[in-house]
DNA sequence: ACTTGACTCTATAGTCACTATAGACTTTAT
DNA sequence: ATAAAGTCTATAGTGACTATAGAGTCAAGT
């Protein structure tokens, strides 16, 4: 398949898969006699691999480290372990930053009667101090 | 006060402060004759204003809209309101996905035994799957 | 045979909010 | 007088894409 048909199959981008391309995360695919590429259904494994991982934020060069350990069946998986460990402390520190975030915003939004003057303004004056 | 010291007082890197002065974010500063940027009482408030907006995520385009609207005083604040509503929903929105993630890392997490090898890591299944 | 339109190619620039660097200039301290 | 610290501008890099320009390819219709 071309690369608009591997596009609409997995919800890529067309500029994105041959970014990942470019950054060595999909294997190099055939080309036709025209130079366009082909797939099959290797990179389509491949391409919903990086987006599963991309679905729970893990950074492209995270990815390319699980790939190249995907690559390697018989070591330990004790760096995957650690991989998915970070991310996941790294999305509990942000969910906490988030909660605080939303009381601030919650409490601004209150303090704000729409027929008020900018001046008067609750959510201004909280910005302010 | 000089750059590096507004730097210092508010925690914004010297790089950031200029930045912002580019964006128009930050009122135009007198200078020294040797060229130096010289700050007020002034100046620290509108930054401090800024990082506040910065803390809640709000996008520096959002943020100069702010500042404009608070130099016209007299206008409603509707618009103040709408883009704060609009940003607690976006942290709202971001808060379910991470949850989602969370979920999804945690069972991750759960099923892997750091004593197997990649081949048998139920981490690398389910990104897989 | 020719043309139209859809698809693809590469290379480059833009996004956002900074951060980092290079190379020159100014000020302060010894 | 000199060294160190601070500041200046301009430029490039970050991450993960997205958008664009300009050229080439291919299949279908006239």
């Amino acid at each position: 398949m071309k690369i608009g048909e591997l596009s609409k199959t997995t919800g890529c981008s067309i500029q994105t898969i041959r970014y990942y391309e470019k950054e060595g995360l999909l294997s190099t695919p055939e080309r036709t006699e025209g130079n366009y590429r082909l797939y099959g259904e290797r990179a389509l494994k491949e391409l919903e691999f990086i987006k599963h991982c991309r679905s729970l934020d893990i950074p492209l060069i995270d990815v390319k480290r699980l790939i190249e350990l995907k690559n390697k069946p018989e070591e330990s998986c004790a760096s995957v372990n650690a991989l998915i460990e970070q991310q996941l402390s790294l999305v509990n520190k942000r969910m906490r930053e988030l909660k605080a975030l939303k009381a601030e915003l919650q409490q601004m939004v209150s303090s704000c009667t729409t027929e008020n003057t900018v001046e008067a303004c609750g959510i201004i004056k909280s910005l302010d101090s």
